[in-house]
DNA sequence: CCTTGACTTGGAGTGCGCTCCAACCCGTAG
DNA sequence: CTACGGGTTGGAGCGCACTCCAAGTCAAGG
């Protein structure tokens, strides 16, 4: 698979597969005699689970070493364990902060509750305690 | 208040405070005779409801959208909902995948299972079928 | 042979959200 | 009077994660 196909596949431009390589985010892919990378479908996998790892807010540098790693292969598996952990704490932590964000948005939009905006999920909670003009 | 007691009591550096009033993100502050900036504690409600959107991901000019309808003052009620049902929304939706993507991450970690690292939550989830070399 | 089109490279440019700087002003303590 | 520790401004610089470009190579089709 030429470069064109997996950006269609992988839903990532031409572009940013070749910046992905470029770091070290994908393996060097082999070259044709033209010099033209030629992909095995495996590389799919690969780049859907960088997709969950950027969907979660895991910074580049971190997923370049998580690559590094996984590039060595063997005995780097604690490593690579370790790494996940760490950012699925993380991940849980950024999920509690939003969830809670989420609440402090549905009260302040009870706050305009009455306005003429079509209602979706309005009567999901009632407004305890309606703010005015509190932003 | 001068900058820096607010500074220090909102979270933000004096240089986000004053960069926030170019964007008008917050509203012109008022200068006392040596042009120095005369902030009211009911400031810091405003800044705390801005990093709340700014944690659920809200983007800056949506921000500021949001930030010269409430300076626009009454009548302005009905778009500030909008824009914040419409946040909400996306909200909701990242939300979802971010749990979905910690799911995926449960296993992947579950697959890395018996390596010796001190095991953090390692009982909440059994791994149900275990990937060995999966990335 | 010539064009077309997908590919190659190194490097420049973009948009975001700050972050910092130079040069200056002001009020207070010693 | 001087030094100090705040504050002011416009604008430059930064780190991130792409995004795009110029100039070139190559294979296939007409």
């Amino acid at each position: 698979m030429k470069i064109g196909e997996l950006a269609r596949r992988s839903g990532l431009s031409a572009y940013t597969i070749r910046y992905y390589e470029r770091i070290g985010l994908l393996p060097y892919a082999d070259r044709d005699r033209a010099g033209i990378r030629d992909y095995d479908a495996s590389i799919l996998t690969w780049i859907e689970f960088l997709g969950r790892l950027k969907t979660t807010g895991m910074p580049i540098r971190d997923m370049v070493r998580y690559a590094a790693l996984r590039e060595e292969g063997a005995g780097t598996e604690a490593g690579r364990r370790e790494l996940l952990e760490r950012h699925r704490e993380q991940v849980r932590v950024r999920l509690a902060g939003l969830s809670a964000c989420l609440r402090v948005l549905d009260d302040k939009i009870a706050g305009y509750a009455g306005q003429t905006t079509r209602s979706t999920h309005n009567d999901k909670r009632q407004p305890e305690r309606r703010r005015r003009r509190a932003g």
